[in-house]
DNA sequence: AAAAAACAACTAAAAAATTAGTTTAAACGA
DNA sequence: TCGTTTAAACTAATTTTTTAGTTGTTTTTT
């Protein structure tokens, strides 16, 4: 899996949000400042080539959608995050989250209780 | 707190490693194929222009160290990626995990215990 | 002391990423 | 039908990042 630049990730998060839209409709949710529209469309359709993002002609206009789900370059991230910065190891992560009290003990708890409801 | 780049990230890690290091000590703990000595000492330079780095002299030449800590610049970096991929929510983060079968209960529940200890 | 070596600072060149203008082709309105 | 608009492709300019050569100074060696 290729990594993706800030731009083209910025731009790739509103496709996820939306599944599906124009070089119009992603420009409209960028925040201001907004760049030029043929910037937007350069770097779609870099996404293009990197093989993250396909295109499908509706009208007279492309509109984009993602082929590389959300979940799977979350994966990837997380993996060079846990590898560069936790020893690669996912408990290491939660007790970083532990021990700096952006979490407690309770708070791990209810989350451990909710996920074994889901199972 | 500043974005670090690919080759900044590389090298800064080499600091957080052993804490304090010569420009040629990082260079020799860099993978194959290896920069010239004068891109380590640039990055190194930048390093220190962006506030993660400073210096102390040594005998004839200079030795760097991080004046930001790993945790604090890992703890940036985890707040953007629950932020731009798990909605903000570390819980989303656990689950996230948790469904992905990287972790099972039984294995968060040890981690648990073991940070329950360490309180 | 002179030559050689070591090292940081400075400079510059190359590569990658970002931004946007121009061109071309198609669709639409008058 | 004939401009006018619209949208994508192409091209180019700018900025940022990466890489490394050159210079000048200090230290070491002979």
């Amino acid at each position: 899996m290729k990594n993706l630049t800030k731009a083209e990730e910025q731009i790739i998060q509103i496709l996820w949000q939306r599944d599906k839209a124009s070089v119009k409709e992603v420009l409209a949710r960028l925040p201001e400042p907004k760049p030029a529209i043929t910037t937007v469309s350069t770097i779609i359709r870099i996404l293009e080539s990197k093989g993250f993002v396909a295109h499908e002609q509706v009208g007279r206009g492309f509109v984009y959608f993602p082929i590389v789900k959300k979940e799977d370059y979350t994966k990837f991230s997380m993996r060079k995050m846990i590898n560069n910065y936790f020893d690669g190891s996912f408990k290491n992560l939660v007790s970083f989250f532990a021990k700096n009290e952006d979490i407690d003990v309770q708070e791990l708890e209810e989350i451990l209780k909710e996920i074994k409801k889901e199972k």
